[in-house]
DNA sequence: CAAATTCCGTTGCGAATGCAACGGAACGAT
DNA sequence: ATCGTTCCGTTGCATTCGCAACGGAATTTG
């Protein structure tokens, strides 16, 4: 079996597939693996993304390198983790993106080209590669929406309470969020303190209710 | 041929396949025909979505009904446009919108599941139908990614700077932007006079130069 | 136990921004 | 020509917000 099967099994891109037939599947699939070391590209900006990328071992950084040279963070992978999978679907001509190792690593390289191929075994795990695929796409997507509806509110206070009550649906209105304080106003984009402010307000106008990271809507 | 064959195949979910192909797609796939008056639902908010909608005539609404009642617009559908695929894909249960006729017109439902399915007769055109959905989720999430990074920036300027940016390193230093001026503070999600401020500063400073939609970086 | 570190609330202040309102220019319809 | 409409720049003002700094509580480290 291959080195890392257990670790990709994992990965949402191969759900639904055995560690046992991680190893038939990349070999249909042409699979390249691609030993890295610190600081190692895995991607450069202006490459062809040809390949989806899969992350077996080690943390890679999703860089934008900006007008002045500057490089900004946009992404942290692990293991489990994919890059370049939007790229590869969209047909973009030039990566916008480098993708570097933050440590020692290791990733799988997988042809977008044969990934699409109806495969000449028909193996069964190809189908569901696909659809798993739509799946990955989906789901980032549905995501990026929530936050941009986020981000698209110019008040610090509806910013917040429209999180709350977000995840207030999903969990009931006691609950606790997944962040501290600095988390929060980075997700949320504004400062820390004054996020810290607009939540005293709230607790004192009897709005919300919260203790460190427990929350309830009035 | 079908009624609106030719306003599909100019679908990007259609890309690459011909106006007189799609009779066939749309029989493989056992596609339905929706005829809807105004105000009619052609999804409605908790229905588990199984179909991807596609618009053949008249004007739709995707619409979001807030904690209160409240009726927010997230998106606008033309002939053409299609919806549900990105919830198809994720296998939501319930669908968080809903779409709704802004006018009276006609949708054609593709079964999801159907689209998934290796098609029996392996029809040629499935397999593009696949890869157009691809297509069509990774170029909305790559430019939903860049609007969030346009959106996590706190200052006006900043916004604007790195929107301008954008476009121009696509059209070249001197371009035209697809927006009027209050199009474009909605897109940035500011305000439109704050907008002209930040614009008149950046132009007396000499960062750029504009009249009208044309722009100039200097 | 002492010291260092992290997390978070608080506050003062200046700058940035939203809001409302106005006016002018360009355009179109009657 | 006149009126109405749209688009856009300008401005005054109140508010919000980011920033920097501080301190306390809790946790970790040595």
């Amino acid at each position: 079996m291959l080195e890392f099967a257990d670790v990709l099994a994992r990965a949402t891109l191969f759900s639904g597939i055995e560690a046992s037939e991680i190893d038939a599947l990349f070999i249909c699939l042409g699979a390249k693996r691609l030993d890295l070391a610190k600081d190692d590209f895995a991607l450069r900006v202006g490459e062809p993304p040809v390949n989806v990328g899969v992350v077996a071992e080690g943390r890679f950084h999703v860089i934008r390198e900006d007008f002045e040279g500057e490089r900004t963070l946009i992404a942290s992978l692990e293991p489990g983790d994919h890059f370049a999978e939007s790229l590869c679907c969209a047909g973009v001509a030039e990566s916008p993106v480098s993708v570097v190792a933050n440590t020692p690593g290791v990733v799988w390289l997988l042809s977008f080209r044969r990934i699409l191929q109806t495969c000449p075994h028909s193996c069964t795990f190809h189908g569901k590669l696909l659809e798993n695929m739509l799946g990955v796409l989906a789901s980032k997507n549905l995501e990026m929406q929530a936050r941009m509806e986020l981000l698209s509110q110019k008040s610090i206070r509806a910013r917040l309470m429209r999180y709350l009550e977000t995840v207030a649906r999903k969990q009931g209105n006691s609950f606790v969020i997944p962040f501290n304080r600095e988390e929060l106003a980075d997700y949320l984009c504004i400062d820390r303190s004054a996020l810290s402010r607009e939540l005293g307000r709230l607790k004192s106008e009897g709005v919300i209710d919260f203790w460190k990271n427990n929350f309830k809507l009035l």
